[in-house]
RNA sequence: GGAUCCUUAGCUCAAUUGGCUAGAGCACCUCGUUUACACCGAGGGGGUUAUAGGUUCGAGUCCUAUAGGAUCCACCA
């Protein structure tokens, strides 16, 4: 007897039980793997997920692909190697913490300190930390957990200082004092590309200016007006460029000099922008162009500064209604237009609004060359690696979006004053600096106060987690970092390619004059089944780990993988889930049946001409192997669901439908376990669980194995199992279609039985000559061969011919429409196809594959038409 | 304002460099407990591929325009 294997496979009894049998044999780890010298590295370094909150099914969907790009590559025989972490997220982080300490203590960090407010950071970071690792390794990810990095670990930290003083050293990094965005809540600059944009319905002043009029959205900044710019040439102005002029205000007289700048829209309000070197990034841009001074008036917390005479203390929001109401009074106002509609900027983070200040802050340089780089800048560069395909981007299209931004990238600011992040390795005493990893020597020297952005850390993530710069002495590679570097892929989102991406390319390139990964590949956001994106204040948020405790992890993985294209968003729900869930079921059901067809049901490894006897075994054998050879280059070519799919139409349509019926009656446990053992292997990237879990079953009971230690057990798991090759002796093209006209035969009786309302449990009595296979004709049509010949409807695919004794229990004259109307489609094909074939063009122009495809399809056509007719004329 | 993507069955998506009668899954309808599976099986209906032109022997696929949707970048005083 079989033993007993339960109907459906419950993934929550056996996952973790598997996780751990992984983990444990060590194989995560490449440098356990069992492998020639000269195994090619397969590198991978997880985008380390934010410590600020749980994983999000977007983050699963990450898991899901690189794992499933891990496993593919160990099975082929790659050193692979994924490498885990997280992010410190510096300001997300800082935030997250304050706001939780306001709502839990009402504390605000200035209250406790920096010190004790990191303790706080730190201890809510070990919670969000464990739970995002034991999230990680419920999805089955083959990380090697031994190399597992935090982008603010001690390691980590030193691998910054060392690049930060490096940039220093080769004057790319500098200090400047520049207009940055700043969050006055924050109490920090912001990147570019940390500030967000909301639409706002504001008013728009129109100002009396002198002898201008001009339109302004903030006029309290006219108290730092230095300057009027119109664009060159333009007529009403011509006159007053490079003239001064005395401007009322509200503090008195002020001088202002006019310029003429192509920044300006002539068509725009008057023509003429009133320009705020300070407070604007447009105003400083023409003031650096025309020598214009700066005047600053607002300070660190959006207030304005003493000589702003009775307005200093105020927030510019304050100080705008005065100074309006002022004005207005002064009739310095020419009128105020509502509902203007224009964008604000705001802090990501926080969302308040961003006020451009100048400021003292530390810059990368993007555009100086410099000779580490062969004279070129880090911009140069970086543009380089795309444009020569050295770095290739999936989907291409994405390219323009990296190079386009790289080319108009400013210099990038990467201080942040807040406390929770890498610190500057740069000390002051009095007027001067040091730079240096360690504090230098003598007394008086104070630590830069501010932190670094959190991207300067995250950009050096492909080397610091491989030993960088231990492993990078004097320019020689050793170590993991020699074992592992470049990485073949970074797989990420395509929303931080600007964020991210572009920073890895730049530092990798100057750090270690290397491509920090070949190929990025991009997947798209997971949205819900509306098309919107998941967040937590709408509360459409799909926990991943609910759905797994559901469904089951390959349940949640092929979900994701399956019905996604690189670069665009997929929509997920429950019932996309439950599908796939039940698709697992169905694998599980296969395994099952072929475990009870012998108590000594084995996989087979290997299986020879004689093993393949009948149509069936060689119909399958060649769809296996012709699977085999597709699915791997779908693989290669990163069209994962391209590849899922051929694999579920494979196991469902092809071998539970069809062959597994047929061998209820064959009986060929060679050729299944074969089948089935493929099988297994094609899935195991995608469904890692429950194809180990069969593995394991069917060698835990097949008895080739009598030795229970572990060191062999190990051996045995599918993981660690040689990825299949096609055999292309295996391949035959004319079982195939002998096999398929059977398939046609028995649908076409099934089709008859439906359309006739034939019950059925009842046998219909059949007829034909020289009829193979008429057992399986037999059991899946339901219908009996008998040697007589039989009156009734014929039915035909390719050279089969069977008759069906149903006469009474069909109405003739709807049989003949219904032939009729077939003879009809096919004659139409038929012409269609025929006229092509006479079209000269056609002949001359396309490929000789489609010309001979099109003459073979007529034939058949024809063959067709001349059964059908027959046919119909049978029936009288 | 610039760029990219999307629009194919009721819904979610495929369709490789232009080339089999445009395919799946879900949903729907009919039938079914044949010992792997009702998380199942058999059969079925449902498409002028957003619209209008163009290139081509041939267009869902390439080009142009229009309409609708999404995202990214820049930011308008």
């Amino acid at each position: 007897m079989a033993k007993e294997i339960p109907k459906t496979y419950e993934p929550n009894k056996y996952e973790d039980e598997i996780y751990k049998l992984w983990e444990e044999s060590g194989f995560f780890n490449p440098d356990n793997l069992k492998l020639p010298k000269n195994a090619k590295p397969y590198t991978i370094v997880l985008p380390p997920p934010n410590i600020t909150d749980k994983l999000h099914l977007g983050h699963s969907s990450m898991l899901a692909i690189e794992d499933l790009l891990i496993r593919f590559h160990r099975m082929k025989g790659y050193r692979a190697l994924w490498i885990p972490g997280t992010d410190h997220a510096a300001i997300a982080t800082q935030n997250v913490v304050e706001k939780r300490l306001i709502k839990e203590k009402n504390i605000r960090r200035q209250d406790l300190g920096k010190e004790k407010f990191l303790k706080e950071v730190w201890k809510f970071l070990n919670v969000t930390q464990a739970t995002i690792l034991s999230q990680t390794r419920k999805m089955g990810a083959s990380l090697d957990w031994s190399r597992q990095a935090f982008t603010l670990d001690e390691p980590r930290k030193e691998a910054v200082k060392k690049m930060f003083v490096d940039m220093y050293e080769a004057g790319l990094i500098y200090r400047g004092k520049r207009i940055v965005n700043w969050c006055p809540r924050c109490h920090s600059t912001l990147a570019d590309d940390e500030v967000e944009y909301e639409k706002e319905i504001g008013k728009l002043y129109w100002l009396k200016y002198g002898p201008f009029i001009l339109a302004t959205s903030r006029p309290e900044t006219k108290l730092g007006d230095t300057a009027v710019a119109v664009y060159p040439g333009d007529k009403r102005y011509k006159n007053m460029v490079g003239k001064k002029y005395k401007i009322l205000g509200v503090l008195g007289e002020f001088e202002v000099i006019v310029v003429a700048d192509r920044s300006v829209d002539p068509k725009f309000g008057s023509g003429a922008i009133k320009v705020t070197p300070a407070h604007d990034f447009t105003d400083n841009e023409i003031a650096i162009r025309h020598k214009i001074p700066m005047k600053q008036i607002i300070d660190e917390d959006g207030k304005m500064m003493a000589n702003c005479g009775k307005y200093a203390g105020m927030t510019t929001d304050e100080a705008r209604v005065e100074i309006v109401k002022d004005m207005q009074k002064m009739g310095l106002i020419n009128r105020i237009e509502d509902n203007y509609e224009h964008n604000i900027a705001v802090c990501y983070r926080c969302g308040t609004k961003i006020e451009p200040i100048p400021s003292k802050q530390w810059f990368v340089a993007v555009d100086k060359k410099i000779k580490r780089l062969g004279n070129k800048s880090l911009k140069e560069k970086a543009l380089e690696v795309a444009k020569s395909g050295k770095i290739k981007f999936i989907p291409f299209r994405f390219t323009k979006r990296y190079t386009d931004w790289m080319a108009n990238l400013h210099d990038w600011c990467i201080s942040r004053q807040i406390w929770f992040g890498h610190d500057i390795p740069v000390y002051y005493k009095g007027e001067e600096i040091y730079v240096g990893s360690r504090p230098p020597k003598g007394s008086g020297w104070k630590q830069d106060p501010d932190t670094l952005d959190t991207w300067f850390s995250s950009g050096m993530w492909t080397f610091s987690t491989l030993g960088w710069p231990d492993n990078f002495k004097n320019n020689k590679k050793s170590g993991d970092f020699k074992k592992f570097h470049p990485t073949q892929v970074l797989e990420t989102g395509y929303e931080i390619i600007t964020l991210w991406v572009s920073r890895m390319i730049m530092m990798s390139l100057f750090a270690v004059g290397e491509v920090p990964f070949e190929n990025v590949y991009l997947h798209g956001m997971v949205l819900d089944k509306f098309g919107k994106k998941m967040s937590k204040s709408k509360g459409n948020g799909i926990d991943p780990i609910d759905m797994i405790k559901l469904f089951g992890t390959d349940a949640v993985r092929l979900s994701l993988l399956i019905g996604s294209t690189p670069g665009n968003d997929t929509r997920i729900s429950e019932e996309k889930i439950g599908s796939f869930r039940n698709f697992v079921t169905k694998l599980w059901n296969i395994y099952r049946y072929a475990a009870g067809t012998d108590d000594n049901f084995k996989l087979v490894e290997k299986i020879g001409k004689k093993d393949i006897k009948t149509l069936s075994d060689k119909w399958i054998v060649s769809r296996l192997n012709i699977l085999i050879k597709e699915v791997t280059q779908e693989l290669n070519d990163y069209k994962f669901s391209l590849a899922g799919e051929k694999l579920q139409n494979f196991t469902w349509n092809e071998l539970a439908d069809w062959y597994v019926e047929s061998n209820k009656i064959e009986k060929n446990k060679n050729v299944l376990g074969y089948i089935l053992r493929n099988v297994l292997l094609l899935w195991h990237p995608f469904m890692p669980f429950v194809t180990e879990k069969i593995w394991s079953d069917t060698n835990a009971t097949n008895g080739h194995t009598n030795d229970t230690n572990k060191d062999t057990n190990k051996k045995k798991m599918l993981m660690v199992e040689k990825w299949p090759v096609a055999d292309k002796k295996l391949v035959d093209k004319k079982a195939e279609k002998e096999f398929q006209n059977l398939q046609e035969i028995i649908t076409k009786v099934r089709n008859l039985r439906s359309n006739y309302h034939i019950e059925p449990g009842k046998i219909i009595t059949a007829y034909g000559k020289n009829i193979k296979n008429t057992e399986i004709i037999g059991r899946l049509a339901r219908v009996k061969f008998d040697g007589q010949s039989a009156k009734g409807i014929a039915v035909s695919a390719g050279k089969i011919k069977i008759s069906l004794d149903i006469s009474g229990m069909v109405d003739m004259e709807k049989e003949k429409v219904r032939l009729k109307k077939e003879i009809q489609n096919l004659e139409t094909l038929a012409i269609k196809t025929e006229g092509l074939l006479k079209n000269k063009k056609f002949l001359e122009s396309a490929p000789k594959v489609i010309v001979a495809q099109n003459k073979v399809k007529l034939v058949e056509y024809e063959n067709r038409i001349k059964i059908q007719r027959e046919l119909l004329k049978n029936l009288g």
